[in-house]
RNA sequence: GGGCGGUUAGCUCAGCGGUUAGAGCACUGCGUUGACAUCGCAGGGGUCACAGGUUCAAUUCCUGUACCGCCCACCA
């Protein structure tokens, strides 16, 4: 370690974020930025935040979710619109309540033992505990939304939402309760909504069933998957066409063991090529069998307890559990003579989301939702294009689930929730449907009433939450200004449970939409594509690499080389090259704040010629900002911050800034203004996606950048825009000659091995850069280690008989004399190979402008492009043929 | 059973109806006293899965095939 030289800037070598972030997040949240000001003449982008669950920390797709709102929200709010996002978190209902029972089951307790109430309390010392921890991750990432407004979905404003949502559905009839055949959880033990179910493909069974004849000798055989179920049979189906068994249609069959008698019934539904043709029907445990029954009038055997041990109606087989029942049932059938065969059959079979149990069909109470009328409208209001979807092939995917949506089961046998608002009088037995609690019967006026024990799906209140947030069912002021809100930006996994039930009811409430685009994201994965799980061992802690890489280079991986609705692939090694971006920035920074400390002066000198590397710079900057500015509108995001990124690294570092330094050298400080300018325009295009670092060079720039309406962070600053007469063609094509010759000679200089401090000589022979190049001579000798440079019009190279290596450039030629060192069969193969490319794509262009359709039919600008570049090339190819006959 | 996505450099992925298809990482060679070795300079590496079609022009659009992945679905 060096001692400090004098009036030198101390700033560590390297970026250290871990020193920055935390200051600048309590800056922002102390100045209050990210709370908006209602301004009613501004149209506010809002951005309510997906409520993450609370059942423990922040995973990497969260910290995406926050990579990319954020984004949003910090572009809009540096463009000057009122920009919301407002935070929360979800109670969760299944995912938190399993959590803190198997806290309990460590302690050897279960909930059913401390009771309600107790249970309940547990639950929210772990919410508090979790929702700090989320918080606190949050504000770690730089998530700059509005912590004022921060919800949580059990918070009173959003419960009487969810009790106003109830209540409104169901005096629309849209809420009904009703005996239906659900999914059950037999672990959980409660009914779940068929999209917790999770269909896995699991190898089984088809067993093949005999059913005596009740009235004649024989028997009819069906075949099933779960045989266990035949105690709750009450009725064998076949197809009315099926002419094996039209003789039977009208007869019975005795269910062997337990000697129930049923029907033989036609059914157009029955598939006569499945299995036998004969189908078992269990009202009571399939789907299908239910509807069956329901236009069949058969009668209901429910043969299962809630936790899917068998009930009385098995018979001998009661208490039993499902899969001994089975072992049991088909045993005694085999001794009897009625197995008749199984067979290997692989089948879809339902699993619990949550816990993976094998889900029970089963009849029961349940409170449910209408959904088709709501689809109808969620379906106009994305085929209207009133919401967009992003990427746009998911709205098939969601139309297409609309549009055969089906009622929506509800209720949910838990303690861990909204409690449905509906009373039950003891005496009357009317039901009470209220939004405040009632303390009488609405009928009969009793006291004596009692709450619906289940709790609410944790979807049907996520449901609610654009509008739940922003204060509905009040006519709040937020409600009126940042209703409907911009964006929902979420993953595509989620598309059913959460965005389109948003949809649905929201507009069923508020009678608008909940928002206008729907942007989905990918699942993050490992480096080989594999779902990042705790199972699997390759979690990436986020934290951990935030503070190994720091925040920004996180987020920087995370939103870059990706696009809207694919997945992403996240190693070490992406968060790194984001570290290492983070550093460059800095150390850019640390080289133009110790020049401005040498000549302080030189900053404040704004009107002067500027020189060509100037324009250029600040005309490719021009271009940049145009692009990425489009990009963002577009949802481009990894595509944005790419263009920032090649433009500072591989322009303004790699070339403007090396030659500043040689200018600085040379006591000419005027490139300073611009070096500065662009550097802080870079740093409030790149600010959306990486603030902290952005944010700390800023403010060390502060002091240097003109004073008029600077304000106080760049938070708060505007979003650069294109200034169209910045750019500069001249400008961009001088320079790019300076680039390429330069480029030219680095090249030579490594082909040949010259050692790096060895300066070589060089001629440049060009006719419409001449004068650029020669002015550049100096900035291009030092660049490029070479000396001396001369520049001469083509016409005055000299003929000589002196091997030399000649690079032959689209505008100049780039002589080399090698003294002796040049190996002429290298130097003849690279022509020869150049020659041979260059004489390829002459052909081709020949032949496509020999083509009468293409010249008749091709857009007159690419006919004229194509004929600049056969000269182009024929030129090329004549003066690479010179240099291969010079070489002899 | 229906639908969707992917197939581009060694790896992870961008991109695009019109120059010689890009980036990061990895690799090879050279380089460390002044922004940065978390770096610089130079380089190698691609039949854009395959087969048809549309077009003046296809890696890009369409169709089909193969493989991989995902979603939805009541064949017991």
């Amino acid at each position: 370690m060096s001692a400090k030289e004098p009036g030198q800037t101390e700033t560590p070598k390297a970026y250290e974020p871990a020193r920055v972030e935390g200051k600048w997040y309590r800056f922002w949240v102390e100045r209050g930025y990210f709370t908006p000001k209602i301004e009613p003449g501004k149209s506010p982008f809002v951005i309510i935040m997906p409520p993450p669950n609370v059942t423990g920390e922040l995973h990497l797709g969260h910290f995406l979710t926050i990579a990319l709102e954020d984004a949003m929200t910090r572009w809009h709010r540096m463009k000057g619109e009122p920009t919301l996002w407002l935070p929360g978190t979800d109670h969760a209902g299944i995912a938190t309540q399993v959590i803190v029972e198997q806290q309990l089951a460590k302690k050897g307790l279960d909930r059913k033992h401390i009771g309600r109430e107790k249970f309940e309390e547990q639950v929210w010392a772990w919410v508090r505990q979790c929702r700090q921890t989320i918080n606190l991750q949050h504000q770690r990432f730089g998530a700059s939304c509005d912590w004022t407004r921060e919800r949580f979905t059990l918070d009173d404003g959003p419960a009487r939402a969810v009790r106003s949502a109830f209540v409104r559905l169901y005096n629309k009839g849209l809420i009904y309760r009703g005996e239906r055949l659900i999914n059950w959880c037999p672990r959980c033990l409660t009914a779940i909504s068929d999209l917790e179910v999770q269909h896995q493909e699991l190898k089984g069974h088809l067993y093949y069933m005999r059913y005596p004849l009740a009235e004649s000798d024989g028997f009819v055989t069906v075949a099933t998957t779960r045989p266990e179920t035949y105690l709750g049979d009450t009725a064998v189906a076949v197809n009315p066409a099926d002419q094996r068994y039209v003789g039977l249609i009208g007869k019975k069959v005795v269910l062997p063991v337990i000697n129930r008698v049923i029907p033989i019934i036609a059914d157009s539904a029955v598939d006569s090529s499945f299995g036998t043709g004969a189908v078992k029907i269990t009202p009571a445990h399939d789907p299908v069998d239910f509807e069956m029954a329901g236009r069949q009038h058969l009668p209901l055997v429910n043969i299962m307890n809630p936790d899917a041990t068998l009930n009385e109606n098995a018979g001998p087989y009661a208490s039993m559990g499902r899969e001994a029942a089975r072992k049991k049932i088909l045993e005694d059938f085999e001794k009897a003579g009625l197995l008749e065969k199984i067979t290997d059959h692989v089948h879809m079979v339902g699993h619990c989301d949550r816990c993976r149990t094998v889900v029970e069909p089963r009849v029961s109470k349940q409170w449910f939702v209408n959904t088709p009328p709501l689809a109808a409208r969620a379906i106009e209001a994305v085929t209207s294009g009133r919401i967009i979807i992003i990427p746009e092939r998911f709205t098939r995917v969601y139309l297409n689930w609309m549009e055969n949506i089906r009622d929506w089961c509800i209720s949910r046998q838990l303690w861990w929730g909204h409690r449905i608002p509906v009373w039950y009088c003891s005496k009357c037995s009317v039901m009470t449907v209220s939004v405040e609690t009632p303390d009488k019967c609405s009928k009969c006026g009793s006291p004596d009433i009692f709450q619906d024990p289940d709790v609410l799906d944790t979807w049907f209140s996520s449901g609610l939450w654009p509008h739940s947030t922003l204060g509905w069912p009040d006519d709040t002021e937020d409600l009126r200004y940042f209703y409907p809100t911009s964006v929902m930006e979420t993953g595509y996994d989620i598309l059913f449970f959460w965005v389109a039930r948003m949809i649905m009811m929201g507009l069923e409430d508020t009678g608008d939409i909940p928002f206008r685009t729907v942007y989905l994201h990918g699942l993050v994965r490992d480096e080989k594509g594999d779902k990042m799980s705790k199972m699997r061992g390759n979690v990436l802690n986020p934290l951990e690499m935030t503070r190994k890489y720091g925040t920004d280079a996180l987020r920087f991986a995370l939103t870059t080389g990706t696009s809207p609705g694919n997945d992403i692939s996240l190693s070490q090694q992406r968060i790194e090259s984001g570290r290492n971006f983070a550093n460059k920035i800095w150390n850019a920074s640390r080289f133009i704040l110790r020049a401005i400390e040498a000549n302080p002066e030189a900053v404040k000198t704004p009107d002067r010629e500027f020189t060509w590397e100037d324009r250029w710079i600040v005309s490719r900057l021009n271009r940049v900002i145009g692009g990425v500015n489009r990009l963002l509108e577009e949802y481009q995001f990894g595509e944005a911050e790419r263009q920032i990124h090649d433009f500072f690294w591989g322009e303004f570092c790699d070339w403007y800034l090396e030659i500043a330094k040689l200018r600085l050298r040379q006591g000419q400080a005027s490139c300073l203004p611009v070096l500065v300018s662009v550097m802080e325009i870079a740093l409030r295009l790149l600010h959306p996606f990486m603030p902290f670092v952005t944010e700390e060079i800023w403010q060390s720039l502060k002091p240097y950048l003109p004073p008029d309406k600077l304000p106080d962070s760049i938070v708060i600053a505007s979003y650069p825009t294109a200034r169209p007469e910045a750019i500069d063609p001249a400008a961009e094509d001088n320079l790019e000659a300076v680039i390429q010759v330069t480029r030219s000679i680095r090249n030579a200089r490594a082909q040949y091995r010259v050692p790096s401090g060895k300066a070589i000589a060089a001629q440049v022979y060009s006719d419409s850069f001449a004068g650029v190049l020669s002015e550049y001579s100096g900035i291009i000798e030092s660049l490029a280690v070479v000396r001396p440079l001369t520049v001469a019009p083509r016409n005055q190279r000299p003929q000589t008989a002196e091997k030399v290596i000649v690079d032959i450039l689209k505008d100049a030629e780039v002589v080399i004399p090698m003294a002796g060192m040049v190996d002429i069969a290298a130097e003849r193969q690279r022509l020869e190979k150049e020659i041979q490319s260059a004489g390829e794509a002459i052909a081709r262009l020949e032949a496509r402008l020999k083509d009468p359709a293409f010249i008749s039919q091709a857009p007159a600008a690419i006919v004229e492009k194509e004929k600049a570049r056969l000269s182009e090339y024929a030129d090329r190819l004549a003066r690479l043929k010179q240099e291969l006959s010079q070489l002899g």
